[in-house]
DNA sequence: ATGAATCTATCTATCGATAGATAGACATCC
DNA sequence: GGATGTCTATCTATCGATAGATAGATTCAT
C-alpha cells in the first residue's frame, strides 16, 4: 500500500479540480471529499485558498522543471519538444488545461501571490526556452511556442477535437 | 443622454466582469451593483446564470463577426490581421481576457449550453479564416493562428508585459 | 504525555434563485 | 374619457445551500 501523505493528497486533488474550474469553481469541502477528509483538515494543511492555490502552482512548477531537465544538455531543438510534450500529455493523458494557463487567464481575480506564482512559471518556461540549444533554422520565439502551446490547448478542449492541438503545432496552412 | 437598455447594461457589466474572473468568479450581485438595480432585476431579465452567461457569449461571437467582415471580400492576408486586431483590442484596449477564451478553458466546469456557444465562437472564426484570401506563401493554420492568439492575450497579461503579444506573433526567434 | 493531525460543530457571509408587492405605461372597452 | 385590465420592470424580503474560515475536543503515534 503506498502511503501519500495527506499533504500530496490534498494537492493532487485541488489540482485536478483547479485545472477543469480555476480558482473560483471548486471549495474547501469539494476537496476535502475527494480526500476522504472533513474541509476543516484541509485548512490545517492550508489555512487559506490562497495558500493552497499558490502551493498548487509552486508544485506545479517544480514538477515541470524536474521533467524539462537542464535546458543546457539538451540537442538542437529538443527544448520546444520537451515544452510541447507537457501540453499533449495534459491534452491527452490527463485531460486537463495547463493549471498557469487557467489560472493566469484570470489573473485579475486572483490572489496577489498565486499571481505571482503563475507569471514564474511563464518565465521558468521562457528562459529554458531561451537556454536551450536552438535548431540552425525556423526555431521559434518562446513566447510564440508557449503561446501557441496554451492556445492550442484550449481549443482543442473546448472543440472537443485533440487533432487541432496538433494542427495549431503546424506552421503552415494544409 | 443615451439611454442604453437595462439588459444591455446588465451584459456589459458581466462581460467585464465575466473576462476577469470566468464563469464563477462574479455573482447576479455583483453585476447589479455594477449597474445600481437588484439582484432580482437581473434574473428577470436572464433567469439563471447560465442563461446570463449564453447571452454573453452569444452577444460576444456577433459582435465579432460584425467586425470581422465578410471573409470573401478582403485582400490576402487581411482575414489574419483583422482577427488579430480583435485580440490586440482586447490587451491593449479593453485590458480584458478574450472572453471565449477564458471560458473555454474552463469548459469542464460550464453549463452546456455556455459551452457550446463558446465552441461556435472559436468555429466561427476558424471558418472565417478559411475562407478568406490566402497571402500567396507562409500563410498560417487557422488552428495555429487562433490558439496563439488566445495564448499570447494570457502570456502578455500574467506577465504584464504587453509587448509579449507581439513577441508572440511573430515567426521566429529574435 | 506531548505534539501533530483530524474531527465535530459552528460562524458569518454570500451564493443563485424565488415569491409577492408595487409603480408606471399602454391598450381596450363602455 | 374614465375605468379596467395587462404588461414591463423593478423592488423588498427571503429561501436553502454553500462559501471560506475558526474554536475546541479528540485521536494517535512517538
Amino acid at each position: 500500500m503506498i502511503e501519500t501523505s495527506a499533504r500530496e493528497q490534498i494537492l493532487d486533488a485541488a489540482e485536478k479540480r483547479a485545472r477543469m474550474t480555476g480558482y473560483h469553481g471548486f471549495s474547501f469541502r469539494d476537496v476535502a471529499d475527494d480526500v476522504g477528509i472533513k474541509s476543516s483538515s484541509v485548512h490545517y494543511h492550508f489555512p487559506t485558498k490562497s495558500d493552497l492555490c499558490e502551493a498548487l502552482a509552486r508544485r506545479y512548477t517544480v514538477r515541470a522543471v524536474d521533467r524539462l531537465g537542464d535546458p543546457r544538455t539538451l540537442a538542437p531543438g529538443e527544448g520546444p519538444e520537451r515544452v510541447a510534450a507537457l501540453f499533449r500529455d495534459a491534452l491527452l493523458i490527463e485531460d486537463r488545461m495547463c493549471l498557469c494557463g487557467l489560472f493566469g487567464s484570470q489573473r485579475d481575480a486572483l490572489p496577489t501571490q498565486v499571481a505571482t506564482t503563475v507569471a514564474a512559471f511563464f518565465q521558468m518556461i521562457l528562459d529554458y526556452l531561451d537556454a536551450a540549444p536552438k535548431a540552425s533554422r525556423g526555431s521559434q520565439n518562446p513566447a510564440a511556442l508557449l503561446a501557441r502551446l496554451e492556445g492550442a490547448l484550449i481549443l482543442a478542449r473546448t472543440l472537443n477535437n485533440p487533432s487541432l492541438f496538433e494542427d495549431a503545432l503546424r506552421e503552415t496552412a494544409a
